[in-house]
DNA sequence: CCTGAATATTTGACATCCTGAACCTTTCAT
DNA sequence: ATGAAAGGTTCAGGATGTCAAATATTCAGG
Protein backbone atom coordinates (compact mmCIF):
# COMPACT_ATOMS: atom_id res chain seq x y z
CA UNK A 1 0.00 0.00 0.00
CA UNK A 2 3.17 2.21 0.32
CA UNK A 3 4.13 1.80 -2.70
CA UNK A 4 4.83 5.07 -4.22
CA UNK A 5 8.35 6.40 -3.96
CA UNK A 6 7.03 10.00 -3.64
CA UNK A 7 4.28 10.89 -1.15
CA UNK A 8 2.33 13.10 -1.56
CA UNK A 9 3.50 15.90 0.92
CA UNK A 10 6.49 16.02 2.94
CA UNK A 11 4.40 16.02 5.73
CA UNK A 12 3.19 12.57 4.51
CA UNK A 13 6.92 11.55 4.10
CA UNK A 14 7.95 12.23 8.08
CA UNK A 15 4.13 10.22 8.78
CA UNK A 16 5.63 7.23 6.87
CA UNK A 17 9.01 7.47 8.62
CA UNK A 18 7.32 7.56 11.61
CA UNK A 19 5.32 4.45 11.07
CA UNK A 20 8.31 2.72 9.79
CA UNK A 21 9.97 3.30 13.15
CA UNK A 22 7.08 2.41 15.03
CA UNK A 23 7.30 -0.67 13.27
CA UNK A 24 11.10 -1.53 14.11
CA UNK A 25 10.44 -0.53 17.27
CA UNK A 26 8.00 -2.86 18.16
CA UNK A 27 10.42 -5.34 16.10
CA UNK A 28 12.79 -4.58 18.66
CA UNK A 29 11.20 -4.99 21.74
CA UNK A 30 10.10 -8.32 20.79
CA UNK A 31 13.56 -9.43 20.35
CA UNK A 32 14.81 -8.14 23.39
CA UNK A 33 12.06 -9.16 25.81
CA UNK A 34 12.93 -12.61 24.51
CA UNK A 35 16.36 -12.32 24.54
CA UNK A 36 16.36 -11.66 28.03
CA UNK A 37 13.54 -14.49 28.35
CA UNK A 38 16.15 -16.67 27.35
CA UNK A 39 18.24 -15.99 31.33
CA UNK A 40 15.20 -16.06 32.60
CA UNK A 41 15.14 -11.90 33.05
CA UNK A 42 12.87 -9.33 32.73
CA UNK A 43 12.93 -6.77 30.43
CA UNK A 44 13.53 -4.43 32.84
CA UNK A 45 15.52 -6.27 34.81
CA UNK A 46 18.00 -6.85 31.56
CA UNK A 47 17.73 -2.40 31.40
CA UNK A 48 19.28 -2.30 34.90
CA UNK A 49 21.75 -4.63 34.65
CA UNK A 50 23.00 -2.82 30.97
CA UNK A 51 23.20 0.22 32.94
CA UNK A 52 25.72 -1.29 34.93
CA UNK A 53 27.93 -2.23 32.42
CA UNK A 54 29.90 0.77 33.27
CA UNK A 55 30.05 1.01 36.23
CA UNK A 56 27.89 1.17 39.78
CA UNK A 57 25.10 3.59 39.95
CA UNK A 58 22.84 5.42 42.59
CA UNK A 59 19.38 4.10 42.63
CA UNK A 60 18.03 7.86 42.03
CA UNK A 61 19.98 8.07 39.20
CA UNK A 62 18.78 4.53 37.22
CA UNK A 63 15.59 5.84 37.96
CA UNK A 64 16.41 8.79 36.56
CA UNK A 65 17.49 7.11 32.57
CA UNK A 66 14.68 4.65 32.87
CA UNK A 67 12.25 7.52 33.90
CA UNK A 68 10.63 6.62 36.09
CA UNK A 69 9.60 6.67 39.92
CA UNK A 70 12.66 5.42 42.14
CA UNK A 71 10.10 3.62 44.47
CA UNK A 72 9.93 1.30 41.25
CA UNK A 73 13.76 0.62 41.32
CA UNK A 74 13.41 -0.74 44.38
CA UNK A 75 11.88 -3.78 43.67
CA UNK A 76 13.73 -4.14 40.12
CA UNK A 77 17.29 -3.78 41.93
CA UNK A 78 15.40 -6.31 45.13
CA UNK A 79 14.79 -9.19 42.05
CA UNK A 80 18.22 -9.00 40.97
CA UNK A 81 20.06 -8.65 44.32
CA UNK A 82 18.20 -11.62 45.35
CA UNK A 83 19.56 -13.91 42.84
CA UNK A 84 22.98 -12.56 43.01
CA UNK A 85 23.43 -10.24 39.41
CA UNK A 86 23.85 -7.44 41.21
CA UNK A 87 24.59 -5.30 45.13
CA UNK A 88 24.11 -2.54 47.29
CA UNK A 89 26.26 -1.04 48.94
CA UNK A 90 25.97 2.27 50.55
CA UNK A 91 28.01 5.15 49.03
CA UNK A 92 30.91 6.50 51.71
CA UNK A 93 30.56 9.96 50.50
CA UNK A 94 26.85 9.91 51.20
CA UNK A 95 25.67 7.55 52.75
CA UNK A 96 21.76 8.02 51.81
CA UNK A 97 22.61 6.80 48.72
CA UNK A 98 23.18 3.39 47.77
CA UNK A 99 25.13 2.27 45.03
CA UNK A 100 24.43 -0.84 42.98
CA UNK A 101 26.90 -3.00 41.24
CA UNK A 102 26.90 -5.62 38.85
CA UNK A 103 28.03 -8.62 40.14
CA UNK A 104 30.10 -10.70 38.20
CA UNK A 105 27.10 -12.82 37.23
CA UNK A 106 25.55 -10.11 36.17
CA UNK A 107 28.26 -8.69 33.79
CA UNK A 108 28.10 -12.10 32.33
CA UNK A 109 24.81 -11.83 32.08
CA UNK A 110 24.44 -8.57 30.12
CA UNK A 111 27.30 -9.48 27.91
CA UNK A 112 26.40 -12.65 26.56
CA UNK A 113 22.95 -10.83 26.43
CA UNK A 114 24.47 -8.53 24.14
CA UNK A 115 25.91 -10.99 21.96
CA UNK A 116 22.69 -13.30 21.41
CA UNK A 117 20.95 -9.66 21.31
CA UNK A 118 20.83 -10.20 16.68
CA UNK A 119 17.98 -7.54 16.22
CA UNK A 120 18.67 -6.65 12.72
CA UNK A 121 21.18 -7.95 12.23
CA UNK A 122 20.36 -10.88 9.77
CA UNK A 123 18.01 -7.94 8.25
CA UNK A 124 20.69 -5.57 8.37
CA UNK A 125 22.87 -8.21 5.92
CA UNK A 126 20.75 -6.75 3.63
CA UNK A 127 22.24 -3.72 3.16
CA UNK A 128 25.71 -3.12 1.97
CA UNK A 129 28.40 -1.39 4.21
CA UNK A 130 27.57 2.46 2.50
CA UNK A 131 24.28 2.04 3.16
CA UNK A 132 24.36 0.86 6.61
CA UNK A 133 27.09 3.83 7.05
CA UNK A 134 24.35 5.97 5.61
CA UNK A 135 21.83 4.50 8.00
CA UNK A 136 24.09 5.21 10.60
CA UNK A 137 24.23 8.84 9.63
CA UNK A 138 20.88 9.66 9.70
CA UNK A 139 20.10 8.02 12.53
CA UNK A 140 22.93 9.24 14.58
CA UNK A 141 21.67 12.86 13.69
CA UNK A 142 17.84 12.63 14.25
CA UNK A 143 19.35 11.37 17.89
CA UNK A 144 21.45 14.18 18.60
CA UNK A 145 18.62 16.19 17.65
CA UNK A 146 16.32 14.71 20.08
CA UNK A 147 18.67 15.40 22.61
CA UNK A 148 17.92 13.39 25.62
CA UNK B 1 33.24 11.35 18.35
CA UNK B 2 32.30 8.43 15.55
CA UNK B 3 33.40 10.50 12.94
CA UNK B 4 35.44 7.77 11.40
CA UNK B 5 33.06 7.28 8.39
CA UNK B 6 34.72 3.72 8.10
CA UNK B 7 34.81 1.59 11.86
CA UNK B 8 37.04 -1.08 12.32
CA UNK B 9 34.86 -3.77 10.90
CA UNK B 10 31.68 -4.50 9.22
CA UNK B 11 30.30 -6.12 12.32
CA UNK B 12 31.35 -2.90 14.23
CA UNK B 13 29.31 -0.86 12.06
CA UNK B 14 26.43 -3.15 12.54
CA UNK B 15 26.85 -3.24 15.97
CA UNK B 16 26.91 0.90 16.21
CA UNK B 17 23.85 0.54 14.13
CA UNK B 18 21.97 -1.91 16.70
CA UNK B 19 22.59 0.33 19.45
CA UNK B 20 21.42 3.45 17.68
CA UNK B 21 18.12 1.94 16.88
CA UNK B 22 17.97 0.69 20.70
CA UNK B 23 18.21 4.64 21.36
CA UNK B 24 15.67 5.06 19.01
CA UNK B 25 13.44 2.55 20.80
CA UNK B 26 13.58 3.84 24.21
CA UNK B 27 13.18 7.14 22.86
CA UNK B 28 9.88 6.34 21.01
CA UNK B 29 8.76 4.44 23.66
CA UNK B 30 8.88 7.28 26.53
CA UNK B 31 6.97 9.41 24.06
CA UNK B 32 4.43 7.13 23.04
CA UNK B 33 3.65 6.22 26.92
CA UNK B 34 3.25 9.59 27.66
CA UNK B 35 1.06 11.02 24.32
CA UNK B 36 -1.19 7.86 25.69
CA UNK B 37 -0.90 8.77 28.83
CA UNK B 38 -2.37 12.03 27.99
CA UNK B 39 -5.17 11.18 27.47
CA UNK B 40 -5.62 8.47 30.27
CA UNK B 41 -4.51 5.37 27.92
CA UNK B 42 -1.98 2.63 29.12
CA UNK B 43 0.28 2.06 26.31
CA UNK B 44 -1.20 -1.42 25.81
CA UNK B 45 -4.57 0.31 25.55
CA UNK B 46 -3.42 2.41 22.75
CA UNK B 47 -1.86 -0.25 20.73
CA UNK B 48 -4.80 -2.20 20.82
CA UNK B 49 -6.89 0.64 20.08
CA UNK B 50 -4.81 1.91 17.35
CA UNK B 51 -5.22 -1.83 15.77
CA UNK B 52 -8.80 -1.50 15.22
CA UNK B 53 -8.14 1.71 12.96
CA UNK B 54 -9.06 -0.54 9.98
CA UNK B 55 -12.14 -1.99 11.52
CA UNK B 56 -12.97 -4.45 14.05
CA UNK B 57 -11.18 -8.17 14.89
CA UNK B 58 -11.38 -10.75 17.09
CA UNK B 59 -9.43 -11.20 20.12
CA UNK B 60 -7.44 -14.34 18.97
CA UNK B 61 -6.32 -11.73 15.90
CA UNK B 62 -5.44 -8.71 18.22
CA UNK B 63 -3.45 -11.34 20.80
CA UNK B 64 -1.84 -12.87 17.82
CA UNK B 65 -0.41 -9.05 16.86
CA UNK B 66 0.60 -8.35 20.27
CA UNK B 67 2.56 -11.64 20.29
CA UNK B 68 0.78 -12.44 23.82
CA UNK B 69 -1.43 -14.55 25.62
CA UNK B 70 -5.61 -14.07 24.45
CA UNK B 71 -6.61 -14.44 28.06
CA UNK B 72 -4.06 -10.81 28.34
CA UNK B 73 -6.07 -9.20 25.91
CA UNK B 74 -9.12 -10.06 27.82
CA UNK B 75 -8.53 -7.82 30.69
CA UNK B 76 -7.11 -4.66 28.14
CA UNK B 77 -10.49 -5.08 26.34
CA UNK B 78 -12.79 -5.07 29.11
CA UNK B 79 -11.22 -1.94 30.48
CA UNK B 80 -11.37 0.12 26.98
CA UNK B 81 -15.02 -1.41 27.18
CA UNK B 82 -15.97 -0.27 30.62
CA UNK B 83 -14.26 3.44 29.54
CA UNK B 84 -16.87 3.39 26.40
CA UNK B 85 -13.66 2.74 24.00
CA UNK B 86 -14.67 -0.41 22.65
CA UNK B 87 -17.38 -2.73 21.82
CA UNK B 88 -17.66 -6.53 21.87
CA UNK B 89 -20.28 -8.21 19.82
CA UNK B 90 -19.80 -11.95 18.44
CA UNK B 91 -19.47 -12.77 14.84
CA UNK B 92 -22.43 -14.06 13.03
CA UNK B 93 -20.42 -16.04 11.13
CA UNK B 94 -19.05 -18.00 14.11
CA UNK B 95 -20.26 -17.16 17.27
CA UNK B 96 -16.95 -18.49 19.51
CA UNK B 97 -15.18 -15.40 17.95
CA UNK B 98 -16.13 -11.90 19.79
CA UNK B 99 -15.49 -9.15 17.14
CA UNK B 100 -13.72 -6.28 18.91
CA UNK B 101 -14.67 -2.69 17.55
CA UNK B 102 -13.78 1.09 18.02
CA UNK B 103 -16.59 3.04 19.14
CA UNK B 104 -16.60 6.74 18.20
CA UNK B 105 -15.06 7.75 20.65
CA UNK B 106 -11.95 4.95 20.29
CA UNK B 107 -11.74 6.00 17.08
CA UNK B 108 -11.66 9.46 17.98
CA UNK B 109 -8.76 8.74 20.65
CA UNK B 110 -6.31 7.03 18.33
CA UNK B 111 -6.33 9.63 15.69
CA UNK B 112 -5.76 12.05 18.24
CA UNK B 113 -3.19 10.46 19.80
CA UNK B 114 -1.69 9.91 16.43
CA UNK B 115 -1.50 13.68 15.52
CA UNK B 116 0.29 14.44 18.89
CA UNK B 117 2.70 11.66 18.83
CA UNK B 118 5.69 13.98 17.34
CA UNK B 119 7.84 11.07 17.57
CA UNK B 120 11.39 12.24 15.88
CA UNK B 121 9.12 14.50 13.87
CA UNK B 122 10.95 17.43 15.44
CA UNK B 123 15.09 15.67 14.72
CA UNK B 124 13.31 14.72 11.65
CA UNK B 125 12.93 18.23 10.52
CA UNK B 126 17.37 18.00 10.64
CA UNK B 127 17.02 16.05 7.46
CA UNK B 128 16.14 17.52 4.11
CA UNK B 129 13.56 15.50 1.84
CA UNK B 130 16.44 13.40 0.07
CA UNK B 131 17.67 12.24 3.55
CA UNK B 132 14.03 11.85 4.72
CA UNK B 133 13.26 9.65 1.30
CA UNK B 134 16.80 7.49 1.48
CA UNK B 135 15.94 7.17 5.68
CA UNK B 136 12.67 5.57 4.48
CA UNK B 137 14.00 3.11 2.04
CA UNK B 138 16.26 1.55 4.29
CA UNK B 139 14.15 1.36 7.04
CA UNK B 140 11.54 -0.61 4.97
CA UNK B 141 14.14 -2.72 3.41
CA UNK B 142 15.08 -3.94 7.12
CA UNK B 143 11.62 -4.11 8.24
CA UNK B 144 10.78 -6.64 5.02
CA UNK B 145 13.78 -8.24 5.72
CA UNK B 146 12.72 -9.41 9.24
CA UNK B 147 9.59 -10.22 7.55
CA UNK B 148 6.98 -10.37 10.79
C1' DC C 1 25.25 22.67 68.72
C1' DC C 2 20.29 22.32 67.12
C1' DT C 3 16.60 22.62 64.34
C1' DG C 4 14.42 22.26 60.14
C1' DA C 5 14.38 21.79 55.14
C1' DA C 6 15.92 18.92 51.49
C1' DT C 7 17.51 14.48 49.52
C1' DA C 8 17.87 9.21 48.82
C1' DT C 9 15.70 5.21 49.59
C1' DT C 10 12.18 2.15 51.25
C1' DT C 11 7.50 0.60 52.36
C1' DG C 12 2.64 -0.19 51.54
C1' DA C 13 -1.59 0.10 48.86
C1' DC C 14 -3.26 -0.26 44.51
C1' DA C 15 -3.92 -0.63 39.16
C1' DT C 16 -2.14 -2.74 35.04
C1' DC C 17 0.15 -6.12 32.31
C1' DC C 18 1.39 -10.70 31.36
C1' DT C 19 1.57 -15.92 31.70
C1' DG C 20 -0.26 -20.54 32.35
C1' DA C 21 -3.82 -23.79 33.51
C1' DA C 22 -8.61 -24.90 33.87
C1' DC C 23 -13.08 -24.17 32.04
C1' DC C 24 -17.21 -23.04 28.91
C1' DT C 25 -19.19 -22.67 24.41
C1' DT C 26 -19.30 -23.42 19.70
C1' DT C 27 -17.70 -25.63 15.60
C1' DC C 28 -16.43 -29.44 12.83
C1' DA C 29 -14.93 -34.08 11.33
C1' DT C 30 -16.09 -38.62 11.50
C1' DA D 1 -24.16 -38.20 17.75
C1' DT D 2 -19.75 -37.97 19.79
C1' DG D 3 -15.45 -36.28 20.61
C1' DA D 4 -11.57 -33.30 19.31
C1' DA D 5 -10.33 -28.66 18.34
C1' DA D 6 -10.71 -23.67 18.60
C1' DG D 7 -12.09 -18.94 20.65
C1' DG D 8 -12.78 -16.59 25.00
C1' DT D 9 -12.96 -16.12 29.85
C1' DT D 10 -11.59 -16.91 34.60
C1' DC D 11 -8.39 -17.53 38.27
C1' DA D 12 -3.96 -17.53 40.61
C1' DG D 13 0.34 -15.43 40.71
C1' DG D 14 4.42 -12.64 39.40
C1' DA D 15 6.37 -8.22 37.60
C1' DT D 16 5.94 -3.40 36.58
C1' DG D 17 4.51 1.01 37.58
C1' DT D 18 2.47 5.09 40.41
C1' DC D 19 1.65 7.68 44.53
C1' DA D 20 1.80 8.88 49.43
C1' DA D 21 3.91 8.22 53.77
C1' DA D 22 7.90 6.87 56.55
C1' DT D 23 12.99 6.56 57.56
C1' DA D 24 17.64 8.00 57.40
C1' DT D 25 21.08 11.17 56.21
C1' DT D 26 22.88 15.65 54.84
C1' DC D 27 23.24 20.46 55.09
C1' DA D 28 22.23 25.43 56.02
C1' DG D 29 21.29 28.96 59.58
C1' DG D 30 20.68 30.72 63.99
Amino acid sequence: MSNEPVPASADDLTREVVDLMAGLVALFHREYEEAAAARSLTGAQAKVLALLRRGPMPMRHIAQTMSCEPSNITGIVDRLETRGFVTREADPQDRRVKLVAATEAGQAATEELRKTLNFAREPLAALDETERTTLRDLLQRILTGANL
